[in-house]
RNA sequence: GGAGAAGUGGCCGAGUGGUUGAAGGCACUGUUCUCGAAAAACAGUAUACUCGUAAGGGUAUCAGGGGUUCGAAUCCCUUCUUCUCCGCCA
């Protein structure tokens, strides 16, 4: 949610840049509301005054007069009350429809030809075989089997078997322990001159279900294409570990001295995909349910900004970790999501299919997000504001285990094991 | 799923219709005292919106929502959450 104060002192940035995040806004109608539902409130609020100074004459034993007195204020508070609800309602449902201002390096574009290529890192490998697509390749005794899947939850599920499982918990066992590790934050700090303190990121494992309080908080709740709703319940499917972690402190105020909050959650994510029929059928690059490895940041305003760029520099470490060719790309403001001041992409290439396929995604929300949560920090005077959230995938599976498998594939068909999962998976160099 | 109990400020906790945003304690902040600290004394310490240059006002909030009443933390209804016991269960 945007403040509405920014939106009183900025209507026409607001306009434009809604308009170029292709998103509609009547700005001039909940302008037009803001006044008429401060002038009720204030007449309201008047009244709510006389009738408590009265309360406070009155004593245990009110006459007739004082009753009446209060009687006729009542009612008209309780008019003015009836009046001033659907035009809360409305006002409300326009702010919240709002999108967060995009930072001004964020380029112009309305969709992912737009988008900025920052740069390539890492060298494609030359092969001297025709590199497989992943769903082509199955080796040993690992298998990615989306027919029988089908039959038991339908398209877009999976089941993955044998050692591309071992690869998965070896990479979240790598991912934990690097992120955990305050000399590998301090050396990205260092290298991106960040002005941020080396806290490591702590493991968390949140919940898979949300309730539609918690979920419509987080700005993130689309009902029609992403998110699964449970029939019975007022629950719905965690679409990413995000979208229950960065509602944690929710309702709360922070202590500026916790923050940042670095956090590196595990969840089962879950989405409907609905509206993507036909796009990236084959493989494992676009499912209904996958895991995913996700950092959530909650830090102060001033900080904010640097802590994205430190989630960017982490997908960048993990993934020249593994050695994995990708580009850096800046999303341009018609990509960035609703919530977003700031969005980037990484996106790893897959040689089975000779071209970039995006593997992260970093957010940067500023206090957009977190004024909807209510989270706020307290400074050291005792002043209360909005802090910065931030959330970046770390890996999303089984996207990545595509990604490894198409670039370290052998021709007779194994996967090299990335030098730096070996540990991991007793020593093997190969699966 | 069944039965019962309970939800008050950062924490504990008083408060069963009339100056209660809310006693008291703890914690925290400031001042005094001290070389410094501890202790002690004194003062201060919720959030949101709103009026005001400011000082300082106003309104709302005692889990959420609704109701009764001139007046609700207090009475009634309802939802949610937590705890205890039983049942089921990874």
């Amino acid at each position: 949610m945007l403040d509405i104060q920014y939106v009183r002192d900025n209507p026409e940035l607001v306009k434009q840049k809604s308009i170029q995040k292709n998103i509609q806004v009547d700005v001039d109608k909940l302008l037009a509301l803001d006044a008429e539902i401060k002038s009720i409130q204030q007449n309201l609020e008047s009244l709510r005054n006389q009738r408590n100074l009265l309360n406070g004459q009155i004593s245990s034993k009110p006459n007739q007069e004082e009753i009446d007195k209060a009687t006729e204020i009542k009612n008209k508070v309780i008019d003015l009350e009836k009046k001033i609800e659907p035009l809360n309602l409305e006002y409300n449902k326009i702010l919240k429809s709002i999108p967060n201002m995009p930072l001004d390096d964020v380029p112009q574009g309305a969709s992912e030809a737009d988008n900025v290529v920052v740069k390539k890192v890492g060298e494609i490998k030359k092969l001297d075989f025709v590199p497989k697509n992943h769903w082509e390749l199955s080796f040993a005794d690992a298998s990615i089997d989306k027919v029988r899947a089908a039959k038991i939850a339908g398209s877009r599920f999976v089941y993955i078997k044998g050692s591309l499982v071992e690869l998965q918990f070896a990479i979240i066992q790598w991912t934990m322990h690097q992120l955990a590790d305050e000399r590998v934050i301090e050396k990205l700090i260092q290298e991106n001159n960040l002005k941020l303190v080396s806290k490591p990121f702590i493991p968390i494992l949140p919940p898979a279900l949300i309730n539609t309080k918690a979920y419509e908080a987080t700005t993130r709740l689309d009902a029609e294409e992403t998110t699964y709703k449970l029939s019975d319940d007022e629950l719905w499917l965690n679409a990413s570990a995000e979208h229950s972690l960065c509602n944690m402190y929710m309702d709360e105020i922070v202590d500026e001295k916790v923050l940042p909050i670095r956090y590196l959650g595990y969840a089962t994510s879950f989405r409907r995909e609905a509206g993507t029929y036909g796009k990236d059928t084959e493989g494992t690059i676009r499912m209904h349910q996958f895991d995913k490895l996700e950092m959530e940041i909650f830090s102060t305003p001033e900080t904010g900004l640097d802590e994205h760029k430190l989630a960017i520099a982490v997908d960048e470490y993990l993934v020249k970790q593994l050695d994995l060719p990708y580009q850096l790309l800046q999303k341009c403001i018609g990509e960035i999501g609703k919530p977003n001041a700031r969005g980037v992409d990484i996106e790893v290439w897959f040689p089975g299919q000779q071209k970039y396929r995006e593997t992260h995604t970093a957010d940067y929300m500023t206090d957009y997000q977190a004024r909807s949560l209510r989270t706020r920090l307290r400074r050291q005077n005792g002043s209360v504001e909005y802090l910065h959230t931030n959330d970046a995938t770390a890996f999303a599976f089984p996207r990545l285990l595509a990604a490894i498998m198409e670039n370290y594939q052998t021709e007779d068909g194994h996967v090299i094991v990335p030098l730096v999962l070996r540990p991991y998976m007793n020593n093997k160099d190969q699966v």
